[in-house]
DNA sequence: TTTTAATGTCGCAAAAATACGACATTATTT
DNA sequence: AAATAATGTCGTATTTTTGCGACATTAAAA
């Protein structure tokens, strides 16, 4: 039933890296890695409403998307964020929205 | 077990906006409707291989987010993009990752 | 006024995402 | 070598998303 196949590569990589960042949590871990420049798992999920394994989920995914990076140090393990991977989904967005911006109309109210 | 109220209002909202551009069906609504300016609802989904109403329900996710704006003309609905939501938008997402890119590391290989 | 046309909405089935406990793995410590 | 500690992975239950056909609604046409 999933149709998304269909559609441009370029579409479907944006919208994949949207769906990455499309939960408070994988935000929240971006924050606290871009605050503390780099740490340790156990540290992020003590700061997050979240289970332990459920925070490793959400790791495993932004590591998926090349978003941040783990550095195995002894038995813990440091993350980070990839510049590469941020700027990458920045330049993504910017270039899907960046042209689409000065097509819009003023529209604030009203909804069919 | 939906435990996303326990995150910060600006990190809730950006993972809003997130989720409504993670489907590339939304995403080539959005081009479409940037390349034509002004179209239908039926233009819209015969130029994807998605149903009719499956493709009103995306519009609804976009009309909902204020994204997108839909002018009834008679029997028909002319879309717009609007400027407002998706400058909003833009600004949410670039005042989240503009801080954050001047904080990553390079680091493209290896995933533990 | 009946018919036709263009959309939206509902209800359901299939799929994907989320959360978490239990277990597996690996590296220190003792 | 055994115990401990930090993390990843698996199984699974719950929730959310997706897609579509069937029906509802509204406006133009005949």
């Amino acid at each position: 039933m999933n149709k998304s196949e269909k559609f441009d590569e370029e579409l479907r990589e944006l919208a994949r890296y949207a769906k990455v960042i499309s939960h408070p949590a994988r935000l929240a871990i971006i924050k606290y890695l871009a605050n503390t420049r780099t740490c340790i798992s156990g540290d992020i999920s003590d700061s997050l409403p979240l289970g332990r394994s459920t925070v490793s989920q959400h790791l495993k995914e932004l590591r998926d998307a090349g978003l941040i990076h783990g550095e195995i140090d002894g038995l813990k393990i440091n993350y980070c964020l990839c510049s590469g991977g941020i700027e990458k989904f920045m330049a993504l967005f910017s270039g899907f929205f960046e042209p689409v911006k000065t097509n819009g109309f003023d529209c604030e109210i009203s909804h069919p």
